[in-house]
DNA sequence: CAGACCATGTAAAACGTTACATGATTCG
DNA sequence: CGAATCATGTAACGTTTTACATGGTCTG
């Protein structure tokens, strides 16, 4: 029971369908849990089966019907119980810092490629966490906003969201250097050798 | 397949046990890849039967014989190929973000004390990694040493590990601080009004 | 009219977590 | 002598991922 908390604060003070909720995952919630929309669908039935949400159906022109689910009391307070439970220390799973542990073993051409891709990616997402930030705080200075906004949570999560990407990227750019001043140097003292 | 590979980084130049990969999973690995003492067991097993690993009995005086493995060449072949291909997008989850995001379903005195938990436990990391990256440069300055150290992998990871506990205290530190500032000014107000 | 987007699900396979199980040695 | 550390596993259970499945609308 994990997802199912993550959903649960999607959900809180926003109502979402199915596929609404997806998306979110994908752009914003993925920084700090990610799902893949199948598990969104069925985490959200068994959500509405255990009283936790309720859904009702919207019709729509031009597009299929959806489904939007809000929480119900229940949920809230599932939530409210959830946040003062004990918390499970963070994970996280990275390919990329795999592949750098390893890096002598494998082509670092690729690596590099590889950190320059992800530095890119990041570069995109801090672009958006940035515009989203902005337009919440709206024509007030974030301290100002943090002091009176009735709602921080989201806020802060996505200064998170935007410090991490900003970290990410830094670290990439700086490992990507290394590694290409060595494969550099080291091209050279070769060179030097066969010569 | 993929704590598999987190696996064979640890083990490469390393030769190690079950016990000590598990060891080097929760203090080191662990700000990258999270795996429990039972799955690396059960993984190094599966390992050394796909003629990824070899394993060899040591005998000890004062404590049990162990294990350990090394690297064979298709381990290192599968290394190699893992670096060359396709990266996973990185997981994050944390179940302190997720309680951020639905901080005003909750109790927010509760989320305060685990924000400063949190806070408390990135400094003992930050410290660590410190001394283990101090040691690593030997007396050479960080460049020097990252032009010139045969191997830099390992390095670049701590690097990473440090920054992101670092970004992690200081947003604990200021979400919490806006946190209190907020519960105190609503007291005050409520206070007021009662007066 | 092809490709992107909206919209929702099921089933099987892989992976991760929790609980169970054991036993010796060292340190305070 | 109790707690921590060394040392290794199995089994049941829960969660996540991958593959399969479908079908309408909007944009270029």
């Amino acid at each position: 029971m994990a997802l199912r908390h993550a959903v649960l604060a999607a959900l809180l003070g926003n109502e979402l369908s199915g596929y609404q909720l997806a998306k979110l995952f994908d752009v914003n919630i993925s920084n700090y849990w990610h799902a893949l929309p199948q598990q969104l669908y069925t985490e959200l039935a068994k959500l509405e089966s255990a009283g936790l949400v309720v859904g009702r159906e919207v019709v729509q022109r031009g597009r299929p019907n959806k489904r939007v689910y809000t929480l119900t009391e229940a949920g809230t307070a599932e939530m409210s119980a959830f946040i003062a439970g004990p918390s499970k220390p963070s994970a996280i799973r990275d390919d990329l810092l795999v592949k750098m542990q390893a890096a002598e073993a494998g082509d670092t051409g690729r690596l590099i490629e590889q950190l320059e891709d992800r530095a890119a990616e990041a570069r995109g997402k801090i672009e958006q966490f940035e515009r989203r930030l902005s337009r919440a705080r709206g024509d007030l200075d974030e301290d100002t906003f943090l002091a009176r906004s009735p709602w921080v949570g989201p806020y802060l999560v996505g200064l998170r969201g935007r410090a991490f990407e900003q970290e990410a990227l830094d670290w990439c750019k700086r490992s990507a250097d290394v590694l290409r001043a060595r494969s550099q140097s080291s091209a050279t003292s070769q060179a030097r050798k066969e010569h």
